[in-house]
DNA sequence: AATGAATGAGGGTTCATTCAT
DNA sequence: TATGAATGAACCCTCATTCAT
């Protein structure tokens, strides 16, 4: 991971247990580690596979230790979701919002989606499986994702640079559009060409099936 | 289910275990119990929350029956998984075949799709988990579905109804545009209008996101 | 095996469950083809190991057949016990009768059954696996096979070949001997020269361990 | 049991989970409890009779923490067979050491042989299971036992106590008579006088069959 | 805060035996 | 007699969580 170390205090506070967020920097120090190594396990093993005791071997810790900083093994997937949910948008967000225009963001919002997929396979999974983890999550990071697409057509229609009828569901597509090629081009193609994807994904998005003069 | 009845003989043999093809009528109605049974048990409470007892609870057979026809809980998670994708596949695949063009039968697609989902909720579930527990089944699954995209896409072109240059990615980010959409409007959305929702999503499709005259 | 054929009728009526003999030809038939793949799983994979539904696979009939003519899987292993002895007394008696006198006696009678124990390795297992299943059996076999020992020993020493004092302990003492070099050259060590160990277990036994002149 | 208590550390260690080593004394007073209740159940009713909750419920554990010590009920069993096979060891192997001479140290050993078999009869029973269950602890126990009686037939004739001639062939046969006198008169026969059994066994190894003058 | 042993519910799987045809 | 499906008790093992130190 670039950068592998999930933020400390929010994170694991947020998740509902704030009383098990570390006072010392000793704390802070193994809390970093149960979280690494988690993401390694789950995305390696899958959440039912993996195991907290392989967690916390991996982190170098004491198996009682987890649950210094964690309720459960749902607690700290739920707290991994919504990190990695924020890892993604950070990366993409400012690149997507340094674009000229509504098309070219969305062109350069799915290269750098599928970029980040491709270095970050684990995140994919993690994700992917809160599905079936933690649907409250997998839900909540879907529609946020999709609403920043939404806001971002909008935008674009309002500035007249594109259709202006743009709603929810051209939203839902796009995302979906790019969570497959994500999928095929990022996850299982180590070798495709993610620019041009990304380029012909965009074309077909900017004109459609329709024949080009 | 519509079709609540998994095609016996078959699904079960094609699993790897030829010997647990059941040789009487009365195996052949068990067999097709513990399918019904098992489809309903995983897509309720997902792959490991389902238990075989469980489904031979509801199936109405005794525990030990379950071995009978299948070596493992894996075993008729993957019959169920190709069962399920062949089920789409039949309800899709001749209303698509009807449409009178290829932007037509994308619409078709996508809406008997959206139907189907929100008919089976199940099948989607298990499909998707499959990622999670049989990998090789969901990639399969979403490959060939996504093959079938892409042979429609390349007859469509054939036919001069579309753009020439329509390929693989094409055909990729219309199967996610159509997953999600399937997600968000016929898992999600127990009420919205699927024809307007498919409507919409195809006129995207047909024209992009450039402003209409 | 060189008498692959279980006598039928005898055995299995023995066993305490008269009502299971076979009445026709075929009945006969069908518990002789048990037997005999009793024998070969029983051998290769032990007592718990080996499966009723493995054993009728091999005798090439239906699973339920085996309780026509056996009560439980123990009565088969008994019967089987039993068959095994008689056929491991009626390789060796013959030949040990034949012998000029009671030490050449004890000698051929090692070497038969070093032989015997090569040819034979799953006799070998099944009887001392009877140890562990059916007690009775085992113990009956040794007493027996023992006391035969014991009798040719008795008999050598009234008619002045050996020493008078001879008794039960003495049999023991020589029936665990062969046992051990059975084991030892007979099933562990395929190439050993069968008469060689004979003839200087034999010696021993003759002479002791006192130094010869 | 005299020394009822497996030694910790080692035998557990030495069955192949070093990880498994308690590393407090709480853990090693548990390991011992497991391995003491073990013995009792594993003698009292088999191998395949014995279960692992009957094994933790007379050690007054809790099922699980089996597992925090053994993998398998294979372990455990293997690291038992090594434990009674060094038991047996150190309780024959000083008496024989302390003998006057090779002859007397062949008495010593039975008799001390039969005098523990009728002590431990549990081990004898274990041990000898082992050719079922651990084919390779059965093979390794005979094996380095018999290696002993070879060693001290071959010292005995280096000191000229015995004949020169005495080899491999004549341990196993020391061997199997001791182990088949200890079943008839230390597990079956509790009244024998032990003494006079080893005293009769052993004047036929020193001397033979032969008429005595 | 850290450690690692202890707990026990839970579930997948086996297979001897019974039963209906 | 033969067949093969049906039965369900039994058991090994996992692992999230708790607890004592």
């Amino acid at each position: 991971m670039d950068q592998p170390h999930v933020a400390t205090g929010d994170t694991a506070a947020e998740a509902g247990n704030p009383d098990k967020t570390p006072r010392t920097e000793r704390g802070r120090r193994t809390l970093r580690k149960l979280l690494d190594a988690a993401a390694i396990e789950f995305g390696e093993r899958g959440f039912h596979d993996a195991s907290i005791s392989a967690i916390t071997r991996r982190a170098g810790t004491a198996l009682g230790s987890f649950y210094t900083y964690f309720d459960s093994k749902d607690e700290i997937f739920q707290a991994l979701v919504r990190y990695m949910s924020e890892q993604l948008r950070d990366h993409v967000t400012p690149l997507v919002q340094a674009a000229p225009d509504e098309i070219s963001a969305e062109r350069i919002g799915l290269e750098s989606f599928l970029g980040f997929v491709r270095e970050h396979k684990e995140i994919y999974r993690i994700i992917d499986e809160a599905e079936f983890v933690d649907y409250a999550s997998y839900r909540r990071h879907y529609e946020t994702t999709v609403a920043r697409v939404r806001q971002r057509l909008e935008d674009g229609a309002a500035r007249g640079e594109i259709r202006a009828d743009v709603g929810e569901v051209h939203a839902w597509a796009i995302g979906g559009m790019n969570v497959f090629l994500g999928m095929r081009y990022g996850l299982w193609d180590a070798d495709a060409d993610i620019a041009e994807i990304a380029r012909i994904a965009n074309d077909l998005l900017a004109n459609g099936l329709k024949k080009q003069d």
